[in-house]
RNA sequence: GCGUUCGUAGCUCAGCUGGAUAGAGCGACGGACUUCGAAUCCGUAGGUCGCAGGUUCGAUUCCUGUCGGACGCACCA
């Protein structure tokens, strides 16, 4: 679809250069990338459209009469065997295409999903997000996170990226030692089995009463900075009590990626990359590319292209986040080395990321501009911003749980029980995919508002409803496989899919191509959401409309059923970008 | 104060590099299950695209200003 595109724009570029010859008109406004194709609102009007009007300036004609002329002698796009693959007509001050359907859904029955163009082929790219913190379990705002990130990098591999998904886990600083204070006085040497909590909520829970702590106890802050002290010396009481809480809080916080089924090629640790990146502020310095203050703490000024003064090193030596975030950038490109790192974090920190990317830049690392932060908003409940201190987070685990449940008990109340094979697992499923789907169809920049009543709905613009067409689909399948219908005496015919009704649908499979092209390019799975929702929408239509195993006619049939096979294939794909498990029943 | 960003139907959101009548879902109202699973489909109502200028043959889209919201501007992460 996509190089049908560019080869009809080649044709309009060439057409008009013609006809700016034979009527002796300057063609030198003209370039091939000012044409603009676009899909026109309604089927009558063809498959692609060429608004004239913007060479109809520039050679001082009527668009309507240059559409004529650019018809007339416009060459048509062929086939290798030389079959036209549609015919240019005018419509007014516009130049549609009518694509040859016949020859496009044999294209679309052979091919599927296997693109004949992949835009990212070759490219290294490498993914970071989530990258929690080990005091507490995952909330509502990784959960955003990490779909984002894990169907970022599925939608660039499909665009033909090679792709290495990365974690950072925050596995020190003064926060972990609040949740270790706390156990040190509460615990009692109790493990998350003794207390039937997942590992990872008993860390929490020990975090949470690091404030009951604060109140009983006006020396905990300094406690708990007196436990940093001692961890950094590598106390090896501390550093025993670290690793124990830590190992806890991991394993829970990968059951819930386990879970969510998200996955990384590579883990790194705070505690074992927070030390790098000093040496580069110290060679900076003596390049003069950084200053040092009267106090001894080292300093970038970035004033002249608009941003601050930014600390670089404490007065005492020590690192910072942007420190480890300069070294762990270097290590990495060194590691593996990238064609692109995107960093998957929250909008509040994109002036982090727009200093951290100019001291690279600065330190002279030529592939500093290569790197990218996608920043996401926040997700804010109804009430305002979720707050840990008011119990407001949307705990991960409680969410999906809560999501389960209600789908269990939809499946109950349509009495599919019985047809599935294990309702359990798959109300698990369709609460990801109801999950997901919420999170992912909102463009990535925006803040959103997560509305209980709403996401846990599952009728509509909904994960369950793209899971319900592919089920159908699948369904339809079964039954020609068991040979109910007519379709098996047929023969695939594919001008048979002639009618509007059907190459609507062919059409749409087309676009899936492009849909994928322009979600890696602009790095919004958005983009494939809205897609998933367009395609499931008019397949919903379709089957309801025209029988696919019982038409009168067999070859009709036979056609359908290749169609319906290419619309699976689709929401297959579909559903694995967008992190929705793929139900062949539900 | 400075910077970034968002502002489209009652609500939650789409709207591709400016283009043919601004689209979904929810909610409201009215229809469709002896016919491939009704988590579905069809129809009706609902929008001065925050506001004001500008560029353009053409602006929801680009520019400027303005109003409103969010976030940021730590020797925290």
């Amino acid at each position: 679809m996509t190089e049908l595109k560019t080869a009809w724009k080649q044709r309009v570029f060439a057409a008009l250069r013609k006809i700016a010859q034979s009527g002796n008109l300057s063609a030198d406004a003209l370039s091939e990338d000012m044409i603009v194709a676009e899909f026109p609102p309604k089927p009558e009007l063809g498959d692609i459209g060429f608004p004239m009007f913007s060479y109809a300036k520039i050679f001082r004609m009527n668009p309507a009469m240059l559409a004529v002329q650019i018809a007339a002698v416009l060459e048509p796009v062929q086939s290798e065997d030389g079959t036209a693959l549609g015919v240019a007509k005018a419509v007014g001050p516009y130049l549609n295409v009518y694509f040859n359907r016949e020859a496009l859904s044999r294209h679309i029955f052979r091919n599927r999903t296997n693109f004949s163009q992949t835009p990212l082929a070759g490219r290294k790219v490498m993914i970071e997000f989530s990258c929690p913190n080990t005091n507490k379990p995952l909330h509502l705002g990784h959960l955003r996170n990490n779909v984002l990130g894990e169907s970022l990098s599925r939608i660039m591999k499909t665009a033909g990226a090679e792709v290495q998904k990365v974690n950072l886990i925050n596995d020190r600083g003064i926060h972990i030692c609040k949740s270790m204070l706390a156990y040190q006085v509460y615990g009692g040497g109790r493990t998350p089995e003794d207390e039937g909590l997942k590992s990872d909520h008993f860390v929490g829970k020990y975090y949470v009463l690091f404030n009951t702590l604060k109140a009983e106890d006006p020396a905990a802050e300094e406690k708990a900075q007196e436990l940093l002290r001692k961890w950094e010396a590598e106390d090896p009481e501390v550093m025993n009590l670290w690793k124990k809480m830590n190992a806890w809080a991991v394993d829970g916080i990968k059951a819930t990626y386990a879970r969510q089924g998200i996955s990384f090629d590579r883990y790194y640790y705070e505690s074992q990359t927070y030390m790098k990146g000093k040496e580069e502020i110290l060679a900076g310095l003596e390049r003069n590319i950084f200053y040092r203050e009267e106090d001894g703490s080292i300093w970038a000024n970035l004033e002249d292209i608009g941003l601050d003064r930014k600390v670089l090193l404490r007065k005492d030596g020590t690192s910072l986040y942007i420190t480890q975030d300069i070294g762990t950038a270097i290590y990495r490109h060194s590691d593996w080395p990238f064609d692109q790192l995107i960093y998957v974090v929250a909008s509040e920190q994109q002036y982090h990321f727009r200093v951290l990317f100019e001291i690279l830049k600065r330190l002279g690392y030529e592939w500093a501009k290569d790197l990218y932060h996608l920043s996401y908003g926040l997700v804010n409940l109804p009430s305002g911003r979720m707050k840990t201190r008011e119990g407001t987070v949307v705990d991960a685990d409680d969410l999906i749980d809560e999501l389960a449940s209600l789908a269990q008990k939809e499946i109950a109340e349509r009495e599919r029980e019985s047809a599935i094979d294990d309702a359990a697992q798959v109300a698990e499923k369709i609460a990801l995919g109801a999950l997901h789907y919420y999170l992912l169809q909102t463009s990535p920049i925006k803040d959103m508002l997560y509305n209980p009543e709403q996401s846990l709905s599952f009728t509509g613009n909904t994960g369950p409803y793209i899971q319900y067409m592919g089920a159908r689909a699948c369904s339809i399948l079964r039954k020609f496989e068991k040979g109910e219908g007519n379709a098996g005496k047929g023969m695939v015919t594919p001008s048979k899919l002639s009618a509007d009704a059907d190459w609507m649908l062919v059409r749409r499979l087309l676009a899936l191509q492009e849909a994928v092209e322009l979600a890696a390019r602009s790095k919004e799975p958005s983009v494939i959401a809205a897609y998933a929702h367009d395609l499931a929408s008019d397949f919903s239509s379709w089957y309801r409309d025209n029988p696919v195993l019982a038409s009168e006619d067999p070859d009709l049939s036979a056609t359908r059923v290749e169609l319906v096979k290419a619309v699976k294939a689709a929401l297959e794909k579909i559903c694995w970008m967008l992190c929705i498990p793929f139900l062949e029943e539900m």
